[in-house]
DNA sequence: TTGACTCAGTCTTGTTTCAAGACTTAGCTG
DNA sequence: CAGCTAAGTCTTGAAACAAGACTGAGTCAA
């Protein structure tokens, strides 16, 4: 089997792992979280293929995390921007490079800090809960079949 | 260039992608955090290809987020359970479950459930700045090289 | 003590995807 | 007109993947 080939019925992972599941297109993210928005400075950024540069900016246009829109018209020029749906992975490629932080920083810290704007100060990413606020981790979790199970 | 030349010291994100950063680790991380430990409940469950799972979980013995434990002596059978750098893994991976219940489920609602037990509730996940405890998103965040930069 | 069964792999053989970088197109600039 | 820029497209060889048959070490039941 293929991994695509997964039941998205029961796994909202694979379904999300569908659309930007790939190392490329989450380096792309990344990219465009950092306010990047041309090809040639996703490329030359990235040192990524032109082709499956191209591939992946398609890829995640057609499922709406990112918008191509004009930004000259002679000659016409795009510029792919996040779109909502896309503002919304934020939390979760915070988490994955807060975990690389947290497990492959070398003495001197992190290559990168985090502000948070609102509140001033460099923080890290924490997962709360959206009932009662405290932080979540894996034990203090169940999982059952939801309204949507196959 | 391949993904995984990309520079470390400038980007967690890409040491973390060397880890886990391909979708089948990352299937079999999901099943290790609904406690399937076993060679063949993780072959069955995903129907992945056992020599790609064979390789996908040394890669992961290999790199800490899994620990191979013998359950059994006569015949010897290990198992795989996650680490505690597996489990911090946790946020990052329930965020991209809940970024595809939340673009992807149907009507009906997602596949899966959640409870907090600490609270009771069924929740989703927020990820929140580690300072001021209020819910991140993009726009309000800032990034900077940090001491570990290059 | 033989035959079936379980678990955890390994091996083989096509198929698919990927990387590198040269090439293309359309319009602008000097 | 020559060269430049941005955004791709194309070609070719290399690497990774999927499917599933096979292996080996030990258990169990007759």
């Amino acid at each position: 089997m293929r991994w695509n080939e997964l039941s998205d019925e029961t796994c909202s992972l694979a379904r999300t792992l569908a659309v930007i599941g790939d190392r490329w297109t989450l380096m792309v993210l990344r990219e465009a979280f950092l306010k990047v928005r041309r090809f040639d400075d996703f490329q030359s950024r990235l040192g990524i293929a032109r082709r499956v540069l191209t591939e992946r900016l398609s890829h995640l246009v057609e499922h709406g995390v990112l918008e191509k829109q004009a930004y000259q018209t002679r000659p016409l020029r795009h510029e792919y921007r996040l779109t909502a749906k896309g503002r919304d992975l934020y939390p979760a490629l915070l988490s994955l490079v807060h975990w690389g932080d947290r497990h492959y920083a070398g003495a001197d810290g992190p290559p990168v800090v985090h502000t948070h704007i609102s509140c001033g100060h460099e923080f890290h990413s924490v997962l709360s809960c959206s009932e009662c606020g405290e932080p979540v981790e894996a034990r203090a979790v169940t999982v059952r079949p939801g309204p949507g199970a196959g």
